[in-house]
DNA sequence: GCAAATTGCCCAAACGTTTGGGCCAAACGT
DNA sequence: ACGTTTGGCCCAAACGTTTGGGCAATTTGC
């Protein structure tokens, strides 16, 4: 470039930036790099970024050494909206969520920005509370925001808006919960379930109850399936009233639960698919003047850390949730690379607490 | 332009387009817009963009028709990295909380979330864990990632952090605790504590004890101040050893009762500073084979949707939480304006029930 | 009927990067 | 000694917007 063209410019530039005020510093440009140093900003821009196999082609070891130098000297910090201009990346990941104040899904969070973090990616997460036209609309700002991918933690089990968010070629993973054939990161659910059902057999319950959650959510689903089977397995079959569905959330496990309570004989036992309605049935069977534990017992999903500090410890079974929330991440750092991806289902554990073996700790 | 060239370019762009693959489709530009209608990209842009004053003088209102028409016919969505490059705003603001998989933040988060889309605002969301480390280390990120502002959940009290975020001129605002003079939403949480002293004063308890938080958050040390005050003002000083300080979950509410219960006399009531430690003081109570309720009385903050819930329900104090988090993005986007804002304390509301008050629901 | 104002649009530069392709000089090969 | 490679850097276009200024044609004022 003329020197003098360029000089110009800067002499420009520094007027405009006075314009805007004092305090706010002007961030520091490749530009500015590069006049400071008398190279041309493509050899700056070079040197800073690919490390092995450009920048040693880019300029000599000394000047690297001095763009280096100055660059953190200044602070430096790339402006990620020119890139992603340039470059059509944006390195930014949208996630939905049913609700972040429910702890699984923040815990799940976690899991997700902590890798995120790692892989150089940005998230904008979102709640949908479950509500399909929030899910569309929610979706269509986060992609407007040029996105790379999403992470759902929303999924309808029925995949048709999942469809057409394919359709549309955007890359995605699911997390937390499963949905048609689309790459997912769940837990064995339905082993979970099972798991349950076991115990609660082996403690010698025949006449059980399930508050099965949302009959949209993989979750519910599967969980109370592999509760189901393993009853069936044992010559057990539990009939249709005695499976409600549920919000999620502990007035809904309240209303499930006295709704299972109403009728003529009780069950045994209740198996809420998640900790926070196992909490709510605490709550229903409080209300009848039951115990936890002695008169009925209860088991909940998830192991929450509060699980085991209520008055009653709670029966559960541990999800690895801040684990989902982690390979979800990775699984979509993979898709975005072309990679083909598989589903990964992670392990559950069943917790043995107080409201269903009254001898447990 | 010159027509040749521009058409020309198009047919560059086009060849350009099909080489990434079918699905991805492409996004619509400004250009694509005007190329069709035979515009100028400043026309269309002009139209699309400022509403009453722009939008009659930059075209014929046939002219806004058609343009408006093929707008939404095509989709077009502005692309966010080449206007914040412009406009050098983002609308984005950078959000700092200790952990989401804690309801309180997650329920303030929820909305701080609702506001910024009314507000056309964007969000990044990270835990920081409260440690001042991590919290540096995400404030960078998120102003590389050029937020306009940003909201801190995580603020320690002492506010020496805050100083330097200030002193770089990035905008933002406080929520949930109070740091220095910056502006900050809050709960009153000092006539939080002062009525749940009340309470128990008035229920006759004279020996209390306070599970206190963490030293460096405003809420707990508020909460504490406004209960020992309130029994100051009875004329009941309480002893230094019945205070102690803890972490803000369940964990942490568990270890600092059982020291509290530890020593010889224990107190006839217990003040934790926010529910998820009360929960764990049901558990420290519960394993000395004591009742909440009945053998030793014991309060939350927040007000979280268990603390109805539990075996023994929770008397609370209630704290506007979602109304915290509007509140903190109206104050940042007034900030954005350049206006000047002043904090805002909400009011907080006693919640009776049977964990202080056995005949309460 | 002529100057002035308005309407309706176009031009071009700029925001901060990335990247394919140059170009000049020095080092190398034979 | 003379072509060829390589080292070290620069050039310029592009990504998709926004925005201060134009400029021609039409309308208005007198």
């Amino acid at each position: 470039m003329n020197p003098l063209l360029r000089s110009w410019k800067t002499v420009r530039r520094l007027r405009r930036s006075e314009q805007l005020g004092a305090d706010r510093t002007p961030p520091v440009t490749l530009r500015m790099l590069a006049d400071r140093l008398g190279l041309h900003v493509s050899t700056v821009s070079r040197v800073l970024h690919a490390k092995p196999d450009e920048s040693h082609r880019a300029a000599s070891s000394a000047t690297v050494e001095r763009i280096r130098r100055l660059a953190d000297e200044l602070g430096y910090r790339p402006n990620p909206h020119a890139t992603s201009l340039r470059t059509r990346r944006s390195n930014l990941v949208g996630v939905l969520v049913p609700r972040l104040s429910d702890i699984v899904l923040a815990t799940i969070y976690e899991g997700i920005e902590e890798s995120a973090g790692e892989h150089g990616l940005s998230t904008f997460v979102t709640n949908t509370r479950d509500v399909p036209g929030i899910q569309r609309a929610r979706t269509e700002m986060v992609l407007a925001r040029r996105v790379d991918g999403m992470i759902f933690g929303d999924a309808y089990v029925d995949a048709e808006f999942l469809g057409e968010v394919a359709a549309r070629g955007v890359p995605f993973v699911l997390v937390s919960r499963r949905a048609g054939d689309y790459p997912s990161v769940t837990c064995d659910d339905y082993l979970g379930g099972r798991m349950l059902g076991e115990h609660l057999l082996g403690l010698g319950h025949r006449d059980v109850a399930v508050v099965a959650g949302e009959p949209y959510a993989s979750t519910g689903i599967d969980r109370t399936g592999g509760f189901v089977d393993a009853y069936a397995d044992a010559g057990v079959e539990i009939p249709r009233h005695r499976i409600v569905h549920s919000r999620f959330d502990a007035r809904g496990g309240h209303e499930a639960t006295e709704a299972l309570l109403a009728g003529g004989e009780r069950p045994s036992a209740i198996f809420a698919v998640n900790d926070f309605a196992a909490i709510g049935a605490f709550g229903a069977v409080r209300d009848q003047g039951l115990r936890v534990g002695a008169d009925i017992a209860v088991a909940g999903f998830n192991d929450t850390p509060l699980a085991a500090e209520l008055p009653v410890p709670l029966t559960t079974v541990r999800s690895p949730m801040h684990e989902m929330g982690r390979r979800g991440i990775d699984l979509l750092a993979r898709l975005l690379q072309g990679e083909h991806v598989e589903s990964e289902r992670l392990r559950p554990e069943l917790m043995i607490r107080a409201s269903t073996h009254p001898t447990a700790s």
